[in-house]
DNA sequence: AGAAACAGCTAAATCCTTTTAGCTTCAAGC
DNA sequence: GCTTGAAGCTAAAAGGATTTAGCTGTTTCT
């Protein structure tokens, strides 16, 4: 049966179901949402309808149930937050309650809003279905692309309202941290406490912002010492991967008396191979995340961070993407936000 | 303009565009899909649609869009995990991301799915759009409710395909944790290390799944040693909140020589307090979590969990979430997974 | 002058479901 | 024999957007 369904040409509709046992679309209809009994369908009929249903495989076509559905009264609009899959959801889940404060703040009769995450695989956002043709969201934040992706929407403006977290596109709004700020504030900690040997940590395949990181860490270390940092170089951004590459670095002997992190979860690992090392945070080893990570506070010693600043980026967004939908805003701009930095204990 | 916007009784549609411009609802059509150019409309009637568009404040329906969108020929197929503004993302984004496999593996020609994370506010499951009425889903996974949404539920059986994640529920396919395992097992492992003074923290609101840790955590103690742990009752399940609450604990002098933590965040939480009260983990406090958290292996020193299985737990989700959508099964059914302990260095 | 090309637009069909109003047939009641 | 009621079903409209085919004038070419 389920084979059967699987070879099928077109998928099935309620008008097949229905030619299938002889019977109207009415009243295949009226036994998928269990009212055959209120509607005085014979129990024969029932029994015979179910079983089509069941043979042929049917599977509820939503964006007609939707059509149908809907009180024509109320405005429903719908918002996404779009990721990929292999980024980590923090900055994501705070967005996602952001966008829903504002979206509750103007909900009302006649006006309603369903805000959802939506992943994509790395590099491949272009084959998200309903992204090109608009069939799918009113409004949507994209961010944690990759190259790909970025060359993609570069390509293609989405006709509909867009905001970018953490990338530049011309075409795009675009909300992002101040260029190469982040970089240089985490290098001048590090060789204000007199660092001497300062590290970056970065993962193997770098993004747009992880990239000018690194690059402005060693741009500011090179303007300053005449010599530029080691770079360790992470398999992945995983605990795990960070930990192996920082326990490689240290294990060869190499000098290390600062690490800068291009991402939190790098640091968490950089942590541990610090401490089976031996080494204690900050007095042998100071080290500067980025504060993307929830828990950063609660790591130990605390985590120093230079990052974006969350609040305020959430905010800039927000802001932009119900312009956008308002249509009060119309050409593409880039906003920028200076870092925040938050001095904890370990540097 | 936009207050006209927002007065106006119906939400806007083509067709009110092209009455207030007299024109046909395909030519504003061709100008929201910006295909004036090839389909040849004058540039002056382009920029009145254009100017109506803004000023109607239209918004499009994405319903109709997607209905009209979308090949006949292939079958999409929308899935959702339904989850709490609240609750942390960490399990949530696991099963997504095997959700995404399983459909993944099933897409092809002619068949795509679409993945998101759709949120409520605790309590309020309720009123999410388009769950009664089938408008939304094809099939979804349920999790993180509080007891309302949970007596919503179980008066309500939605008629599509719905996996509970770590509740019990009579009329749903539930996937949770062998009722009563996990507390008795943290009980066994920090009895097993001869703590005398045990204690288990809890958020004040608790969960089916929290209540029946704690409940099974003091039976088992209870039967063992004739006396109920101490029960330290944080403010909210964020480490801040754990923080605090174990602080208090700890700083009225009374005693503590075994922590279980009903979810990892209050765990990280009591790390810190113990600490800052000069206590060694695990020698004075041993600290059992239920790993919950994506980096409980990271925590210093890493945290041993006695707690749901994750893998097995997934896997048990999705399998059954498409078994129902090929009406493969019928009657609801629960599964009990039995808790995996991964001892680490903390008991 | 007649044919062809073009500019600028519209009518109607289509996507899939659900619901409303109402049609047929048969039985019971007067 | 005629009305009434019920049982069991159907036809058709509606929901909003997009696209295809095609219509009406005007201009250009021969």
């Amino acid at each position: 049966m389920a084979a059967m369904a699987r070879s099928d040409k077109r998928p099935v509709t309620v008008h097949m179901i229905a030619k299938h046992v002889s019977v109207s679309a009415s009243a295949v209809s009226t036994v998928l949402a269990d009212r055959h009994e209120e509607r005085r369908l014979a129990p024969a009929t029932v029994e015979r309808i179910r079983k089509a249903v069941r043979d042929l495989g049917y599977v509820p076509n939503v964006a007609a149930r939707r059509l149908r559905a809907h009180d024509p009264e109320v405005h429903h609009i719908e918002l996404g937050i779009l990721t990929s899959f292999e980024a980590p959801l923090f900055l994501v889940s705070r967005v996602l309650r952001q966008v829903q404060r504002m979206a509750d703040a103007r909900t009302g009769p006649g006006r309603n809003f369903s805000v959802s995450i939506a992943m994509f695989h790395a590099g491949r956002l272009r084959e998200m279905a309903g992204l090109l043709n608009a069939s799918r969201f009113n409004g949507v934040v994209i961010t944690n692309t990759l190259p790909d992706d970025d060359a993609f929407l570069a390509a293609t403006t989405l006709p509909y309202a867009v905001v970018v977290l953490g990338r530049r596109l011309p075409n795009y709004c675009c909300v992002l941290d101040t260029p190469g700020e982040i970089g240089r504030r985490a290098a001048e900690i590090l060789l204000g406490r007199g660092c001497r040997r300062p590290v970056v940590l970065t993962p193997a395949l770098l993004t747009q912002s992880t990239a000018e990181r690194a690059e402005a860490f060693c741009t500011t270390v090179r303007a300053k010492t005449g010599t530029d940092p080691a770079r360790v170089v992470a398999a992945g951004f995983t605990p795990t991967n960070g930990a192996e590459a920082l326990r490689a670095h240290l294990g060869a002997g190499r000098g290390c008396d600062g690490l800068y992190a291009v991402t939190d979860g790098l640091a968490l690992g950089a942590y541990q191979a610090i401490k089976d090392a031996g080494r204690k945070i900050p007095k042998d080893i100071a080290v500067v995340g980025v504060g993307d990570h929830e828990h950063a506070d609660f790591f130990d010693p605390p985590l120093t961070c230079v990052g974006p600043s969350n609040e305020t980026i959430v905010e800039q967004i927000v802001t932009q993407l119900f312009d956008l939908m308002n249509r009060r805003r119309v050409k593409p701009v880039e906003t920028f936000v200076p870092p925040s930095v938050v001095m904890r204990a370990s540097a």
